[in-house]
DNA sequence: ATAGGTTTTGTCAAGCTTTTGTACAT
DNA sequence: ATGTACAAAAGCTTGACAAAACCTAT
């Protein structure tokens, strides 16, 4: 027996809504305690989580209210079988729905996203467009810096989130970084993303680490490549700088790999067929496959 | 033994609260060392972490105090079967969660779920009840397409990391996989967990790897046998002569599995005892037994 | 064999308490030197450790001075086992797991955490002391800035997932962010959970947002506070710019909250009773009971 | 949704005792 | 290092109060 707070809070509703239900549409009547307390059971609480749903999907209370719970369930099957959107729509859909500062409903999309597509797919349609499309309104000022960034923490996170899933892993890892002065790393993700679908073993280490940091994690587990991205060009000489720490101490059996738009004026400046740029996402698959064929285990 | 201030922390209250739950409800009646001060052990603490929770879930403390210590853990049972927790319903309330694109909320149960249980409740009561129902719901069209690839994404992900947690192994693996054409692997992936769960060392391949692929695999690895799964009823000829071509290729002594809703047919249509079809999870682990007993070598 | 001062620092206390302890409970009584000095071998010190753990639990020392070794070790086994304690040895395992880069697991660990507590014991018990537990060993090299890094990002993930589950609300938000120069935001999403937790509408901005884009952020959705958080020490000046120009343009019935180490200073420099520090969890909730009371309508 | 009325509940204060950590003087 | 001193902390009980959680009715 739950008294109406519990039963509130099991079924997702406030205790106001309940007694209003009951007066009003005799939707649900609890026993009641000996000091005319409501009190309800666990049937009454699965029935009131049922009404929730319903008229969350637009069922007016009032005609639920009449209805047996094996009607309930027939309705509740029926309003399963909405379908979703077209994937070409998404991006917009959910920068409307970030310009309104609606979180939850970009969320919610983009999480079906991430679930339903293939990565690439995932990274090229709806990921990059996001992005071009969130430059292009803050450009003409359509988007708040608020709200870049509200899009930003969100894609970061949700992408993050499917490269921790990774279980234990033996093979040598690919480190993503990008190095200090260059806090731009939703392409690094990008290409994270990329790799781990290709069932490279990644360790994503976020932007800003410095070179020295970098090698005190190449030298504690065992590394395949570091994979930095580098966009902002007045930040090229310092990363320059830094990259040649790096690459005096990396073990000179560790390619580096560079993304981003000064990846090619990087490679060039450093000279050595160790340090490779990676222009596009098909570089970055042939650079990978070489990798997990030499060292890894066949998938 | 302890005092009010340690068994306030460890019961997540406060000693005024402990107090006058005393004075007011005799909720909880500590001992008394010889100058007076309480002193609470630790079944009372448990009691006490109990009223917490419920207490939080909105049972008012007054009709909480008279119960005993059973009659307690039933309400916490309950109200978790009402709305949150409970085992049997989780597959039931993780479909409805994707029915309506929650997705978050489906995969925080799995996660929960995968961390929480042991492996074979995880796959009995979890994973399986879930495969079911999602072929059910699938095959009469309560679940749309894009719902269906939800799920199959999401129990992918987080399964492959429980199928990935047998690291070096020297006994032969078995391979688990679908031939071309054949998208369709939650199947599949039930099996696989089924020979983890029996300390078989699985190798998991994933779908659509063709038969060529498959042979160069066991070439490469010491397999004990090769698990597939076929399901689309259009795609059993083509199916038919990838296997033919597994079968020349693969040495005479390593079995191969089949499983889905064409295995029967196909293992008829191959005549060879050597393939053999799996009807269900009983035939699987019988013939794991088996070849476990004959070849492998126990943990 | 230790003197006093080393002893003391070895077991957290101070050699004045450790004299105390002697004298009045004979919990410990090291050997003497020649000088009459006092001189502890490693059990009195493992004693002694343990006595400071039990103390910090709220056992009083009088209690626990006639106690031998074997029965401290079980009074501590028994404080893990009963109601929350054993989450307190959760999140230095979870550090322990992302020393060696096993970033699997401190998820897992985290997951679990997130969905068996309530929130108020895993902000105060799991969130909180990891952070802290970070920061100390950041500062003595423990950690390394690649893993501080991970765990924060870890970190975030999970918690934003669980800020982002609030359905459509009507009534208004209490803005979380921090302003330019403080990347620190960790103790920011303690504070927006904590605020979640208690059913208060939050709208989550993150880190270093510039006071007039929170202006147009407040202009552009109803607004019932902004919280803000302030951690390091060097940048207590700019923030107090940038916090003026916030106070100048909000509208004047929308208070300010501030959070971190400068918030006291900050909330003195400003003067006026609508910019307020929130010192911890407890001041947090009696104001934001304030506040939806107030203005807030009942869900 | 709000208003008005009742009961329950968490918290705080006052007044008192005991314990404890630290500071000071020897 | 020892011994004394003291203020803060923590314990107890009783009493009080404001917030919360209920209810009904408008």
């Amino acid at each position: 027996m739950f008294p109406v707070k519990a039963a509130a809070e099991l079924s997702g509703l406030t205790p106001e809504t309940l007694r209003a239900w009951e007066r009003r549409h005799v939707a649900v009547v609890p026993h009641r305690d000996d000091k005319g307390r409501r009190l309800y059971d666990s049937a009454m609480i699965e029935r009131l989580a049922r009404l929730h749903r319903l008229t969350g999907r637009g069922h007016p209370i009032r005609d639920l209210a009449g209805l047996d719970d094996a009607a309930l369930d027939r309705l509740l099957d029926e309003s399963r079988q909405a379908g979703y959107g077209a994937v070409e729509t998404l991006p917009g859909r959910m920068l409307d729905a970030v310009a309104d500062y609606r979180v939850d409903e970009f969320d919610r999309d983009l999480s079906v996203a991430i679930a339903t597509l293939p990565v690439p797919i995932l990274v090229a349609r709806v990921v990059m467009p996001l992005l071009r499309e969130v430059g292009a309104r803050w450009a003409d000022g359509r988007l708040a810096i608020a709200q870049e960034r509200l899009v930003s923490s969100l894609l970061r996170t949700r992408l993050l989130s499917i490269l921790n899933q990774h279980p234990r892993e033996r093979r040598p890892r690919l480190l993503f970084a990008t190095l200090p002065g260059e806090p731009h790393e939703l392409g690094l993700l990008g290409a994270a993303l990329l790799a781990h679908e290709a069932d490279a073993p990644v360790l994503y280490l976020g932007p800003e680490l410095p070179a020295d940091e970098l090698l005190r994690v190449a030298a504690r587990i065992e590394t395949g490549a570091v994979a930095l991205s580098s966009i902002d060009p007045g930040q090229a000489r310092p990363t320059l700088d830094q990259l040649r720490v790096l690459h005096r101490g990396l073990s000179p059996d560790i390619p580096i790999w560079l993304g981003g738009a000064n990846a090619r004026y990087l490679a060039e400046a450093m000279g050595d067929a160790r340090v490779q740029a990676l222009t596009d996402g098909a570089t970055l698959a042939r650079l990978m496959r070489v990798r997990l064929r030499r060292r890894g285990v066949p998938r």
